[in-house]
DNA sequence: GATACGTGGGG
DNA sequence: TCCCCAAGTAT
């Protein structure tokens, strides 16, 4: 149990969990991932695959980004045995442009463990959950409750701002994070999975980031934002960080027959495992190009990339290859199949930046 | 416990 | 243009 403060604020009244399912019967949004509150109440239970799947890519990332990724998935790989037979290659491919590429080795590092240790099945319990790679405690939390209606506490960036605004916590979001999981454990009703993701949608549609839809809101009676008249005000943010810039050379090695020069990337840090287009390093200061061979090289364009803790502004060189140049670590890819490369969407900006696609 | 880790859309 | 941010996890 906290023992924190905020654990002491009075909370004057509680969370209406049936006001909160009452809201999601009419408005849950349609999902491909989800299964409605109507069917759940007939007794259709989403498949735990889907629902890992679904929630691991959208750690971070917005539903909109997510669907189409989903669909290619599950297309490829209809459940978590096909996922663990195919090679990382093909899972990175496929995650390509989506971000945060950890999640795309540690997803099909899960799927072998789900196959390996636990007979292709997924555990049913936030516990057993919670020690596969790439599951965390949201995760873990929301696959149970979701998928088997474990009264769970699913505690994503959404909840924490509702439960924010409706105990108006006036402490940054890090600090309060485990009070206000022990608040909301405390209201998860018998329908855990419906709640889970009532609140969510509550989060994303009603109780936004820049915007309380109060008078829409099933929490407003109670809310104490609301009453403050500034919900918005909730939750405090801590200070950004910093986002420095650092600048680099990116370099487009054409063939005669216009294939495309590719490598690997380093299997650890920025885009670990991902094709790149070769180039220089990334410094804080601009340099002058050191060209992998000489020739004529042509100056393209800047590419400007803002990744989560830094700003990137590439020079875009290319040049035809002499076919005397020994280039040994990549491959030569068809210039018309970089859709199947696994390049993230920077190399696919510096690619269109020389004139490639 | 701070920091590393992507991307595209909205205001 | 720029800033904010979106269903976090691993180290």
């Amino acid at each position: 149990m906290p023992k924190t403060a905020l654990a002491q604020k009075p909370r004057i009244s509680p969370i209406d969990a049936q006001a909160v399912l009452a809201w999601y019967d009419k408005h849950a949004r349609t999902l491909p991932w989800r299964v409605s509150p109507q069917e759940r109440a007939l007794g259709v239970r989403p498949d735990p695959y889907k629902v890992w799947l679904s929630e691991v890519m959208l750690q971070q990332t917005t539903v909109a980004a997510v669907q189409k990724y989903f669909l290619r998935f599950t297309e490829l790989w209809p459940t978590v045995g096909d996922l663990a037979a195919a090679p990382l290659e093909a899972v990175l491919v496929e995650w390509a442009g989506l971000g945060y590429y950890a999640r795309a080795r540690n997803l099909h590092a899960c799927a072998q463990a789900v196959v390996e240790r636990h007979g292709g099945e997924f555990p049913r319990t936030a516990e057993g959950l919670l020690t596969l790679p790439g599951i965390g405690a949201y995760t873990s939390a929301a696959i149970a409750a979701i998928a088997d209606d474990e009264r769970v506490a699913v505690l994503d960036g959404n909840v924490e701002r509702v439960l924010a605004r409706y105990f108006a916590v006036d402490v940054p979001a890090r600090e309060a994070k485990e009070d206000l999981r022990a608040w909301l454990q405390e209201t998860v009703p018998e329908r855990a999975g419906d709640y889970a993701q009532a609140l969510m949608d509550l989060g994303a549609t009603i109780c936004a980031p820049r915007t309380a839809l109060c008078m829409l809101c099933p929490l407003q009676p109670g809310c104490m934002a609301a009453a403050e008249g500034n919900p918005e005000r909730h939750p405090v943010k801590a200070e950004k960080a910093a986002r420095p810039t650092r600048h680099g050379h990116a370099f487009v090695i054409e063939d005669k027959d216009g294939d495309i020069y590719l490598r690997t990337r380093p299997a650890k840090g920025l885009l670990a495992k991902m094709t790149e287009t070769p180039g220089s390093e990334w410094v804080g200061e601009k340099m002058e190009p050191t060209f992998p061979f000489p020739g004529e090289w042509r100056h393209r364009g800047q590419v400007v990339h803002v990744f989560t803790h830094f700003r990137l502004e590439l020079e875009v060189w290319s040049v035809l290859a002499p076919n005397t140049e020994p280039l040994v670590d990549g491959w030569w890819a068809d210039r018309g199949e970089l859709d199947g490369e696994a390049l993230p969407s920077l190399f696919r900006k510096v690619l269109a930046t020389a004139g490639v696609e």
